[in-house]
DNA sequence: TAAATATTTCAATTATCATCGAAATATGGA
DNA sequence: TCCATATTTCGATGATAATTGAAATATTTA
């Protein structure tokens, strides 16, 4: 269970619709300016700088200037988890239009959430690491086995640095499109970084949906027997 | 993008105070009059009528009628487990229970609802069965499983012949006394039949109340491990 | 230095929403 | 039937907060 003061400051700032729209966007992980914010959430730039300010003030974003830009990110996971477990209980967004349409299809295919893998992809790749027996599932955690640090070994993932680093080393995280969890966390995050590495993956820009490459394809089934191909 | 305009909705829902009091007395899994929220967040019934209104609709709450009250409980489980991340950061104002002056003990313990046990024991009866996996829970009806076929049987309870009656064979009824629902229809019937047969309960003369008697007590306990003793 | 662009601040307007009195509707009981 | 109670609907009010034009500030580029 998340335990964070910053839940009853995250739904309060989430309930405004300009925000929320904002919010979700952050969601990618990256970092934005206030215009290209102002235009997808459809508001002039003035709004939109307010609403920052508001999510500043309150922590939920953050913010680092660049020359005459500002960029705006997601303040951490624990606000990404309050966006998303709200977004697993909303009735889902209309879809509009068929370019919408196939966004959705490739958002919950494949997508970022805050810095590591979820939907379809990212669960599955959960699911495997457990019926391999790499991982196991704790209460709110996932745990690296015995055989599971031989293979993230081979996989040139460092799991001694990943503990040291002062964020979670692994925890759950709720998936809204699969309804289920799917790993998170600085090892997460490490498994992302890796499968972008190898060119498994790649993101798409101007969206949270990540690409299966053709070489992906090959790898995810050889290593984690994940047929991503149906 | 697609933006999830659900989202602040369903935030805005449980940020609001009023509305967050009452999600909060709905979170003891019962189900709960207008008044009677409207007393505990301190509002008039009008406004609790019209958030009730608004988290209806939005489906995070659910209504029954039943007579000239209406009953409000929480959706589901989902809705139950945001709300207690939620609130346990930001516990709104305390709730202050009722003071109900004169209160029939007897007739909450145990009395028939038409022709079925309700009260206490009703709901304790059917979550027993339950429990032990001789029911399970439907929309709005219950379903009797292969073992509950068995027990059934061994209470010599034809349900064979219950289910040509014509009347529903089994059906949820909600309990006001224990804001619960308990079983009804031709097998609630046939229980509480069956228990009057067995002179395990009687009828109190005049009254919808019924008595648990010394050997009812003991079947109770041995045969659905309920305790009513206490 | 001047022009263009990005962002913020300020002030005024507008929109939204909770609240509650009054009245309507529905039901139970005498 | 009439009366009491429970709930909803309607309409008005007031408080709060979002929005945006105008202007100020900051920074890059020419």
């Amino acid at each position: 269970m998340i335990v964070n003061s910053n839940v009853a400051k995250v739904a309060s700032l989430v309930s405004e619709p300009s925000r929320a729209a904002i919010l979700t966007v952050l969601l990618d992980g990256r970092y934005h300016t206030v215009n290209e914010l102002a235009h997808m959430a459809r508001i002039k730039p003035q709004t939109a700088s307010f609403h920052l300010k508001k999510m500043l003030d309150a922590q939920v974003v953050t913010a680092e200037k660049q020359g005459r830009h500002r960029y705006y990110g997601i303040m951490n996971q624990e606000v990404a988890q309050v966006m998303e477990s709200f977004l697993s209980i909303a009735p889902p967004a209309e879809i509009k239009s068929l370019h919408h349409a196939s966004e959705d299809k490739a958002i919950r295919l494949a997508r970022t959430c805050y810095d590591h893998l979820a939907g379809n992809l990212g669960v599955q790749l959960t699911e495997s690491l457990k019926r391999k027996g790499f991982i196991t599932e704790e209460n709110d955690t996932f745990s690296v086995t015995e055989d599971g640090k031989a293979f993230f070994h081979s996989m040139q993932i460092d799991l001694t640095s990943l503990k040291k680093k002062r964020r979670s080393f692994s925890h759950k995280c709720l998936d809204w499109s699969e309804r289920r969890h799917h790993l998170a966390g600085a090892l997460g995050n490490a498994i992302l970084e890796k499968l972008l590495e190898r060119n498994w993956i790649q993101r798409i820009p101007k969206s949270r949906a990540i690409k299966i490459t053709p070489r992906g394809m090959k790898g995810l089934k050889e290593t984690f027997a994940i047929d991503m191909d149906r």
